[in-house]
RNA sequence: GGCGCCGUACCCAAGCGGUAAGGGAGAGGUCUGCAAAACCUUCAUGCGGCGGUUCGAUUCCGCCCGGCGCCUCCA
């Protein structure tokens, strides 16, 4: 096992990780709310919550990864945000709410999928977990931790003590806070609801049978619930998007914590914000883009992920199809480098014990310890590649094992045929023939007619490239 | 109004007290009939501005300018 340092939001500062039982670690990582498709953004965090786990694996740890999918509540009404358009257009097909769920649940796996991120250990629907929440906060009421009021369940925020430390809140500060909303019922304005009976959507779609009535949870019990269903009541690592500090992981700490009367995360890792253009991509503020979308216009889902391991997670990422371009050219590259190495590789690979290699897997694997310097770990990548000392057999088995965490296809990269992208045979055949038509041209020093060819090849979108043994060809 | 983050070359982006990682683009070269590809080399005396602390600051402190996020579902 080798030390690793993270960077925990409680106390935000770098801490030297020791796992609540050495060398295992229980990861639980925030999900998707499946009731859209999920925007390049969000698949971010995704490849920073998929990258994360495979560092602690590749460090010595054992991993249990754990990711709740939210599709409970709120997906009716809601009306400002935009996103009504969704739920309505799937409603005209006749859908229901958690026929919804499932179609955005697929195109959810079937994104990561393509990034290569790894499904996790454990992916636990919120309703199918609503008697658990009930459970919970049973014990948090049996604490002394809540009210009713007007309907619903309150947790009370006044009896737990450091509440909206992870945030830095100071609710003496809250007064002037423009925005909070007023719930009459509330009596404090940072307490929040466990248990809806009567919430401010008029149709709530699925409601279940509870102590206060029937009913939905509130926002974050699924969480707390689902993760010490799944990881016991005292977790390692709760890893999320930066925007849920404040509200969503505060109220988190403050239930599951008056539940059990115990430290609930040990580590709070936040993810930042892809920024696009003068601000982040959000599902509310209409057009965002989709790992799709980025097919459609012609990447390759892995030019994405490769963007994304660019920067570190805790810095803002600034998207543009300019930076793809440069991660997609990046990963071309690296693909080219892995073939020649892979031609020139006579022994079968296996990873470097020592040697130059070795160097840069250290470097690399000390890299991921520090705050999961992914950025600096695909610098070791390259400098691994371009080390003149280091045998391509080498090279080649210290990047298949990098890759245990970039995860980036290379050994699939390495193995891919130059002319990837097949044509049909036919279409292959005619080439061959202009192919070696052009070759006779230039046996007969005809110069003019074999540019003449190539060229025309290349307007049909055919790049010819001579070799020394011969010429080979890949449509662009 | 409150809280937090960030400003590094043409672009993306590391570094965060000891004299600027990496990638892309660009430039030069090798190779080639010419290209393309590949490979090699090169590319910030400088890290938004002004002060301060220090033997030494991109890194710490203060102020200013500019950008972003959260406080409402949101990664």
């Amino acid at each position: 096992m080798h030390p690793i340092r993270l960077f925990n939001t409680l106390g935000r500062e770098l801490q030297e990780f020791q796992p609540v039982h050495p060398g295992k670690v229980g990861f639980y990582g925030c999900g998707p709310t499946v009731y859209n498709f999920a925007h390049i953004g969000n698949l971010r965090m995704y490849v920073f919550e998929d990258t994360l786990a495979r560092a602690l694996r590749y460090l010595g740890y054992e991993v249990r990864h754990v990711m709740n999918i939210t599709d409970v509540g709120h997906l009716t009404g809601d009306d400002d945000s935009g996103d009504d358009k969704m739920v309505k257009s799937a409603r005209e097909r006749g859908q229901s709410v958690l026929e919804i769920a499932r179609f955005y649940t697929d195109a959810f796996f079937r994104d990561t999928g393509l990034l290569n991120i790894r499904r996790p250990d454990v992916v636990c629907k919120a309703t199918e977990h609503v008697a658990d929440m009930i459970d919970l906060i049973r014990r948090i009421e049996a604490n002394g931790y809540t009210y009713f009021a007007g309907g619903n369940l309150y947790f009370d925020v006044s009896r737990f003590p450091g509440y909206g430390r992870l945030a830095l809140l100071n609710l003496e500060d809250l007064k002037a806070g423009a925005r909070i909303e007023v719930d009459a019922n509330k009596r404090n304005p940072y307490d929040f609801v466990l248990w809806f009976t009567k919430g401010k959507f008029e149709n709530q779609a699925l409601v279940w049978d509870s102590p206060w009535g029937s009913g939905y949870p509130g926002w974050h019990i699924e969480c707390s619930a689902m993760s010490m269903k799944y990881l016991g009541e005292s977790i390692d690592i709760h890893a999320g998007g930066i925007d849920h500090i404040p509200i969503h992981h505060t109220n988190e700490i403050a239930q599951s914590e008056s539940a059990t009367g115990k430290p609930w995360v040990k580590y709070w890792l936040h993810g930042e914000f892809l920024v696009m253009g003068k601000g982040k991509m959000s599902k509310s503020s209409g057009s965002f883009l989709t790992l799709r979308s980025l097919t459609d216009a012609g990447y390759e889902p892995l030019d994405y992920r490769y963007f994304c391991l660019g920067g570190h997670y805790r810095s803002q990422l600034q998207f543009s199809f300019e930076a793809l371009d440069s991660a997609r050219a990046s990963r071309r590259s690296l693909g080219e480098r892995l073939r020649t190495l892979r031609s020139q590789a006579e022994p079968a690979p296996a990873v470097p014990a020592d040697g130059k290699a070795r160097v840069w897997l250290d470097a690399f694997a000390d890299h991921l310890a520090e705050d999961l310097a992914l950025p600096r770990a695909l610098a070791d990548l390259w400098g691994l590649l371009r080390d003149p000392e280091v045998t391509p057999p080498e090279a080649l088995a210290g990047a298949y094992d990098m890759d245990r965490v970039l995860g980036l296809g290379l050994r699939e990269a390495a193995e891919a045929a130059p002319e990837e992208k097949a044509a049909s045979p036919e279409r292959a055949a005619q080439i061959e023939r202009r192919i070696a038509e052009r070759a006779a041209a230039k046996k007969a020093k005809d110069w003019a007619r074999a540019d003449a060819i190539r060229d025309e090849l290349k307007a049909e979108g055919v790049l010819l490239t001579d070799g020394p043994s011969g010429t080979t060809w890949k449509l662009s």
